[in-house]
DNA sequence: CTGTTAGCGCCTTCAG
DNA sequence: CTGAAGGCGCTAACAG
């Protein structure tokens, strides 16, 4: 008698169990690739049944050389930036029937590059990417024709597919916005100018004032981290200057949180003493006192989009596929912080 | 000369480049279970370097039974408290070499009870579980061996590991904290009571108060679901109400986020007019206006012993582990929300 | 329509 | 110290 194999059935188990071959409880899992005669496929789907049989996903893998698994690298999944892109990533992915492998780089370059060699030994079928810096070294990844999808830090000249908003346009739009309501003292916190979205949101901004013939004011440029923190301490900066801008764009959703909370320390009151506008506007910008003007990434569609790019490219799995730089369409969203908000004038 | 084999090299490769048996090649990458020669260790390792081999962590998973994957099932990683939890687990299974498939059940059980199978398929050597419900079905992996955590909301009475703080208690020293500051009329936007988080501060704040002797109002009781739009809800109706209540205790962190929109909106001042105290304290607290009074989850602590607890169980990963219940402890962290802060009276 | 069988890439016992 | 060979569970030709 076996031991106490609690251990999980094989398709060998079933085969036994219908009295039929291996091979053909696969044809009866697969639905192919060879047709089986009703009455045994009714008899292997007792079997299976009976027996409590599951197939394994690792066996299969390993068999088909494809492993149902996607690769999601972010700097951070505590912001709540990458939290709701992967929420969104996460939908996208099981509607394409796979799993997704987490890897959270925790801002360090080294522990990304390592993220990126365990997923190639992993055999993902592609990854979703969003990079610490500029040059992140996938190499070990489209070596091996694994497809892979950058995302919101996209490198314009880069090999592989992207998905992002068009930064420069969006950071340019805010700030008209600014502008068209009649500030004049907007100053900018800047995200990291070694990234791309941090110089394409600054040369936005930029490119708003020039157009409106208003002279950039160095001291009204601060760069910050993407963070809270960055944010509160670029604010507290900002706002305990002699001369006080009017107005401030935000480089990210994290920054403008810390920039309300600088505020709040300094006394001021939003949109009434400073009107901050910000970008990124996931559903925390409804929740901030007063809610966040911002320029809005487009989650859902950025991932669907994203996750498409994966799935299509790359059936069979080798050279690399089609690749494209999407780019999704932002929308300017109009809350209370800036002070422009139509229902009411202030918070 | 080999076609185009783009494909990756196995250790057979690497064999014949180094003119020995594939056993060997394995006895140099795992350090065993047999000794090599010096001489030939050597030449298997410059026959990896050429040919540019990487052991395949699918096929060492077949061969070996483990998978070095962990499973996460959150009920929605985008809430801020649960991405925080992602990134510190994240932290902590990295350490313990191992990989996670990240489970988001989008707050559907249907999802859920789909991710489990799906993880339990791919046999993922251990699960870190939070639920939507308290009656999530881990059959299809503990029928199978393999070890679960449950975090967060925890069933007293249940079978698997867990670990979480003691709601209870921490929910009644908030609510004393509010109490022995003065304030009398002390209102709660209670969790789902059908959760035992919910449930388990809810009786937190009852304890406190029948302690204090002062008798609950039931018009000051508001269930509403552990969101940002569940605390603006709530608050709405708590606030807008007749006879208003002086202190609130918010069951957790998003409520708590929405409740502070809620109060502006009516134009109530935080802490001057309302006090307020929540449960969880991530980060975010610290960025609210006002900062936010919690109490506090040490979530590294529980992610550190939630893994410990699933690398230490089934080292050769049959039967069911020694099951643990892990209580974290909490901690007050008071900020300006509550209006007891000792620095500032006010923010 | 069904059964046989050779891999997928790696690990490890068992002989040399 | 090294090599040969069976097996992990499943798939997909290739015969019947």
């Amino acid at each position: 008698m076996t031991p106490v194999r609690s251990s999980r059935a094989t398709r060998a188990d079933v085969a036994r169990v219908a009295g039929t071959s291996t091979a053909v409880v696969s044809y009866v899992i697969n639905n192919g690739p060879r047709p089986v005669s009703e009455s045994t496929r009714h008899r292997v789907l007792e079997a299976i049944e009976s027996v409590g049989y599951e197939p394994d996903t690792i066996a299969q893998a390993l068999a088909l050389g494809v492993t149902g698994t996607y690769g999601l690298i972010v700097p951070d999944v505590s912001n709540p930036f990458f939290a709701a892109l992967a929420h969104e990533l996460q939908d996208a992915t099981s509607e394409a029937e796979r799993v997704v492998l987490l890897g959270d780089s925790a801002e360090s370059k080294v522990r990304e590059t390592e993220l990126i060699k365990t997923f190639a030994r992993r055999r993902i079928d592609g990854l979703l990417f969003v990079g610490v810096d500029n040059t992140p070294d996938l190499a070990p990844l489209s070596g091996k024709g694994i497809p892979v999808v950058v995302l919101d830090r996209v490198d314009p000249r880069n090999t592989v597919s992207s998905v992002a908003v068009d930064n420069v346009a969006a950071a340019r739009e805010v700030t008209e916005h600014l502008i068209a309501h009649g500030y004049t003292t907007i100053a900018i916190i800047a995200g990291p100018l070694n990234l791309f979205t941090g110089q394409d949101r600054y040369e936005g901004w930029r490119q708003a004032l020039a157009a409106a013939g208003i002279e950039e004011e160095p001291r009204w440029v601060t760069e910050a981290p993407f963070s809270r923190r960055g944010g509160l301490e670029a604010g507290r900066t900002l706002l305990a200057a002699p001369e006080r801008p009017r107005a401030v764009f935000a480089s990210n959703e994290q920054q403008a949180v810390g920039l309300l909370t600088a505020a709040a320390e300094a006394g001021l009151r939003v949109p009434e003493d400073l009107a901050v506008i910000s970008f990124d506007g996931t559903d925390a910008s409804e929740y901030t006192v007063p809610k966040l003007s911002a320029a809005v990434q487009p989650l859902a569609e950025i991932a669907r989009t994203a996750v498409g790019l994966l799935t299509s490219g790359t059936p069979g799995g080798n050279a690399n596929p089609t690749t494209a730089h999407v780019v999704s369409a932002h929308e300017l969203r109009i809350r209370p912080s800036c002070g422009t908000h139509p229902s009411k004038p202030s918070v």
